[in-house]
Parts: C-alpha cells; structure tokens; sequence
DNA sequence: GTCTATACCCTGATAGAC
DNA sequence: GTCTATCAGGGTATAGAC
C-alpha cells in the first residue's frame, strides 16, 4: 500500500473526502481513514492534528475540486450560458448514477451533518456554497438580456444551487434519479418562463443534454 | 428528572428527536439521550434494541409532526391554496429563525447523513419524503386552473421541497435567513409566473405574509 | 418497567524508536 | 516522515436485582 505516486498527505485528504462523502463525519473513523489510504498513525497525526483538522483540508479540496471540474468543466462544454448552467446540474446527476446513488452533494452531506460546533468548518461551508451560488450567478449574468432585468441573479442562483443540494438528499435515499430529474424539469421551465417571456411557450431555447463524459480521468468527479 | 407526565418511550423519542436533529445520529451517543430523557440504560434498551430503532422510531415521529404541525397547520391559517404553500414553506422558516439556525431541517438533516448501511431507515426516509411531496402536490392541485394544464404538480411538488431543503442546509451553516428568503422569493416568482400566465406581471396573487404564530404550544415546533 | 453495574470494543490521540 | 505500540475515554449494549 505504500508506493503510490502521490504524496501520503494527498491520499489521507482524497481518502477521507470519499469516506466522509460515503458514510458521514462522525461515522468515519480515522482508523479506517487511515487504513484505506495505505498510511499509518504516525503519519496521519504528522500532517492533522486533529480529525477536523483533516475536515478543514477535505474541505479546501473539495472547494478546488467543484471550482474545476464542475464549473471549470462546464464551461469547456459549451458557450451558450444556459447550457451551462444545465451542465453543472449535470455533472451532478451523472456522479449520482454513476455511484449507485450512494454519494450525494460533498458539501451538502457535511453540511447537513455538522452542527453547532465546528465553528471553523461551518465558516469554510459557507464560503464554499457562497463560492458555488456566485459562480452561478455569474453563468446567469452571461445570460444577459435573455432574462428580464428585474431578475434577482443572486436569489435566482441560490434557487439553483438549494434545488440541486435537496435534490440530491432525496435522490440519494430513494436511490434513484426521479426525483433529480423531476426537479431539472422544474429549473428548466423555470428558466424557460424567464427568457422566453411567455409563460405558456415550451422552454425550447434550451437543450437538455447532458453534459458529455469527460474525456480525461482528471475530469471525472470519480477521480476525487 | 423522573416525574414527567409523559411516557418515558415518549421522552425518549422527543429527546432523541432533537439531538440527531441538532448533532446529527452519529453524534448522537445513547448516554446523552438517556440522561436528557431522565431514562436509564434498563428503560431505552427496554423499549429499543438498538440504537438505529430508536431511529426509525424518531422517524415515524417526525413524520407525524410534519403531517400535524406542519401541513395540518397549514391548512387551518388560510384556504388559500398558494399561501398554504408558502405558510408550510413559512413554518421552517420561524424555526430556523426561533432555533438561532442551530436546527434545519428533520428529515434532510438525517437523510444527508445516512449512508449506504441502514436499508431500513433508507426506505423510510424516501416515504417520507414521497409524503412531504405528495402533501405539497395536493397544494399545488388546488391552485386548480390558475396553473397552467402542462404544470408538472409532482415534479413542481419536489423542486419546492428540494428547494427548502437545500435552503434550510445554506441558511443553517450560514446562521443567516438570506439564503432561505432568496430561495422563498425564488419559488414565489416562479409560481408568480406560472398562475399569471405573464412573466413580467409582479406576483400580486401572493400574500408572501409569513404564518401567523400557533397559540397552542403543541401546535409550535419547539414543542417537539 | 426501571435500576445499577459492567462488559467489551472502537475511538481519537500520543510516545518514542527509526 | 513513517513505524509500532499503546493509552484513556466513550461508544453500544447486556446482566440481573428490584
């Protein structure tokens, strides 16, 4: 287990985002951590003082990991901002399908699990979802005149972002992407209403594909 | 603490409620439930034989309270079809606010955390949800023709909750309503959109008044 | 149905050699 | 920077008297 091509640091921070990703924080133990990461006591403790110290740096992974092969990704795909948008939402639904529905949304699942303490970890969860709504955002305002000029982008990028997160939660139990996808329809329609200007008109300025499979291995959220 | 004029299972639900509601179940250790239930180890194993029946028992818990408190609640403060939305929607935004954003929301908190052990808590998890959905569908249904024929209800139905509960996660580890009111707005723009069949009509149908405050404290959350 | 006492394990974390 | 060995404490769960 020990001759990896990455440093033993790099392998605890990805090892433990999965593992929390899976099972939770408080339900993953360092042991297993540990184990799974081919490292042992000495060099965990040698790099995180604590286990929240890991958190904090599985966080500013994750952060980097949603700046880039999410939004970053998306906006490879395509120009058209709406696209975009849809694709972001996108990457979401395929990791569901692709993990048998047993990950969810890496900051949501830590987000919805840490409570009262962890003043530190809930500061950085909430730069990192402010980080995520204002990368939407800034997808809406390339959409420019298409919608109407009393549209709050920041409310609307929110709307997005809170739809995906709960999405994902119900997704995930059910183990199945109905209830994703019913929600996609939904931002969908809702997009389509605001840039056609007519609520009764189908949403046709807007192709639902998928984004396309990445082609690279870094690309891919399984890399985590 | 023996005295109480409850049950002690009934104690021990309502307390182990509220701890995996603010620490999450992992978190959540036995001891801290017996001793805040005034119960000892002889009482909870009596009536649970594990931990994760105390779970499912907490679930069907909640579930009632969201059918009673919640939607039934609704229901009593108007007979207007869209302000019951937005006074269920309403009801988890007084009790992130009367909780100092310390509680979101019951059901998502759990569903985030759970991973892929627990089958059975799974299974109920999506049950309540499908409920949750299925209430807010009967919502949406009696808008009636004020919503366009080609409206989703059930996927419309999911996006409110998926939107609530992505929220209800923002606004907590932001301990700030901002994220939660956007997203409100959000929905209420959007139904604004669909019931005007005009999308640059103000959504002037909505009162977006928040819930009146229950006189009777069993119909106040905190009472859980 | 409730009490006290306790078994037993796994947890996060430490010590000190190499 | 990594190893082995180990600690103290808390975790879930049990036993058996009352």
């Amino acid at each position: 287990m020990a001759g990896r091509r990455t440093t033993t640091r790099e392998r605890l921070v990805r090892t433990a985002a999965e593992l929390f990703w899976r099972q939770g924080y408080a339900a993953t133990g360092v042991n297993a951590i540990m184990q799974q990461a081919g490292a042992t006591s000495g060099s965990f403790y040698h790099f995180f003082p604590t286990k929240e110290d890991l958190l904090l740096a599985v966080l500013d992974h994750v952060g980097e990991v949603v700046e880039d092969e999410v939004f970053g990704a998306a906006e490879v795909v395509t120009d058209d901002p709406i696209e975009r948008i849809f694709a972001v939402v996108g990457f979401y639904r395929r990791h569901l399908e692709d993990n048998e529905f047993v990950l969810g949304s890496p900051l949501g699942t830590l987000a919805a699990e840490l409570g009262e303490d962890h003043s530190q970890v809930r500061l950085k969860l909430e730069q990192l979802f402010a980080s995520w709504a204002q990368r939407m955002e800034g997808l809406l305002d390339g959409v420019g005149k298409r919608l109407p000029a009393s549209t709050d982008r920041t409310a609307l990028a929110r709307l997005v972002l809170s739809a995906v997160e709960g999405a994902l939660i119900q997704s995930r139990v059910a183990r199945s992407v109905a209830p994703f996808d019913a929600v996609t329809s939904q931002l969908q329609t809702y997009l389509g209403l605001l840039t056609s200007h007519d609520p009764t008109a189908a949403p046709a300025a807007m192709r639902v594909t998928s984004p396309p499979r990445q082609r690279s291995r870094e690309l891919d959220w399984r890399a985590w």
